[in-house]
DNA sequence: TCGCATGGGAC
DNA sequence: TGCCTTGCGC
DNA sequence: GTCCCATCCTAGCGCAAGGCA
């Protein structure tokens, strides 16, 4: 049955500066044999109905603030984007968290798709229930992976890829609920490194959450230092930790308060970053703080307040990439941080 | 998950 | 069967 | 009285599933 939102249906698109990392690398591709696992999915009981009384209607501000840093503000995917070129040698990897797949192909994710001519493309929330075989798809990437939740419709990430992994897991080794985990990761490995794409748990309204993002982290920093020992690794998707006060815009009043800045995310992720030194892992980078250090460039913005218009958003969902330790390896022969672009994310929290 | 209103404590 | 409402997650 | 801080309350979207004519 199709949603019946339609005569409310508003198009709500935000656009988002989007990262991406041209990473060349000429050894990126393989000869391994075709790995595309399918995943399954499962229907899931039915929700516990419960009554609500309904929300009186408030007056909404008609306040049109200025856009601030110069961020996109409109709300819809136009006809023609234009990225950089991709440089000569290079694989462009790019992540897009697109808040269902079914929608984001009604407004537009072909145009972007396009444009922007990933070779390595990380989409998260894409709650599909199983893989999609679009021929807009198909025909640009011959190699998906989807990472398909139990839950209908709900998380899902994948990876389409233009090269040929040798290998592709949907699991985070060592966690004590695989179920839970199914749809928030999908890890490839090529010759020369691995590419980790996730969607991290929400720590949820009221930090409900909050203990399963903690178990998730520490699962997942095991498990990324275990790989990185093997290969150098990049990790893309939409992580939801605002790492530092300078990745949002209210970061005071936000503090242990909102999930994706609280002490425990930000203090796992800046351990993934930067491990203890007792542990002797390498340090890892983030690409876009790297490159800007200073920069106020936000990934999302909720929809409520006009906050896109005010610029009070966050960099939390997508936009990040890490490349870890690439200055041991002679196959990442160069990187560029291309921060243009639009992305497309009309998620909400 | 912003910005306002409200209330309480410190000074 | 299909429109409409409700609930959930973010 | 003033300042600071904590708390409260809030929107909009995508989607599935249930209610009901």
């Amino acid at each position: 049955m199709p949603p019946k939102r339609a005569a409310a249906s508003k198009r709500k698109l935000e656009e988002d500066s989007e990262s991406e990392v041209d990473a060349a690398t000429s050894k990126f591709a393989s000869d391994a044999s075709d790995s595309d696992a399918p995943s399954t999915s499962k229907p899931k009981a039915k929700k516990a109905k419960t009554t609500k009384a309904p929300k009186a209607a408030k007056p909404k501000p008609a306040k049109a603030a200025k856009p601030i840093n110069d961020q996109p503000t409109n709300k819809t995917l136009p006809d023609e984007i234009q990225f950089p070129a991709k440089n000569e040698g290079c694989v462009r990897i790019a992540t897009w968290n697109i808040c269902g797949l079914a929608a984001a192909q009604k407004k537009g994710f072909k145009h972007y798709m396009e444009a922007e001519d990933a070779d390595v493309l990380i989409l998260t929330e894409t709650k599909v229930n199983n893989d999609p075989v679009d021929p807009m798809l198909t025909n640009r990437y011959p190699h998906r992976y989807w990472s398909i939740s139990d839950k209908k419709t709900y998380s899902g990430t994948a990876i389409l890829s233009k090269i040929k992994p040798l290998s592709v897991d949907y699991t985070l080794p060592g966690h004590p609920d695989p179920k839970s985990i199914k749809g928030r990761i999908v890890t490839l490995e090529f010759e020369s490194l691995y590419l980790i794409g996730t969607y991290v748990v929400n720590a949820g309204t009221g930090l409900k959450t909050l203990d399963a993002k903690n178990e998730w982290n520490k699962h997942f920093t095991t498990y990324i230092r275990d790989l990185d020992r093997k290969k150098p690794v990049i990790w893309g998707g939409d992580l939801n930790v605002a790492p530092t006060e300078i990745d949002l815009a209210n970061p005071k009043t936000n503090w242990n308060k909102t999930p994706g800045y609280t002490e425990a995310e930000t203090r796992a992720f800046a351990e993934i970053l930067t491990p203890p030194e007792k542990e002797g892992a390498k340090p890892m980078i983030d690409t876009w703080r790297k490159m800007h250090p200073e920069t106020r460039h936000y990934t999302y913005f909720s929809y409520r307040f006009n906050c896109r218009e005010k610029g009070l958003g966050w960099r939390l969902d997508t936009c990040k990439f890490f490349i870890f330790v690439i200055w041991h390896s002679l196959i990442l022969i160069s990187l560029f941080l291309l921060v243009v672009g639009i992305l497309l994310w009309w998620n909400m929290r």
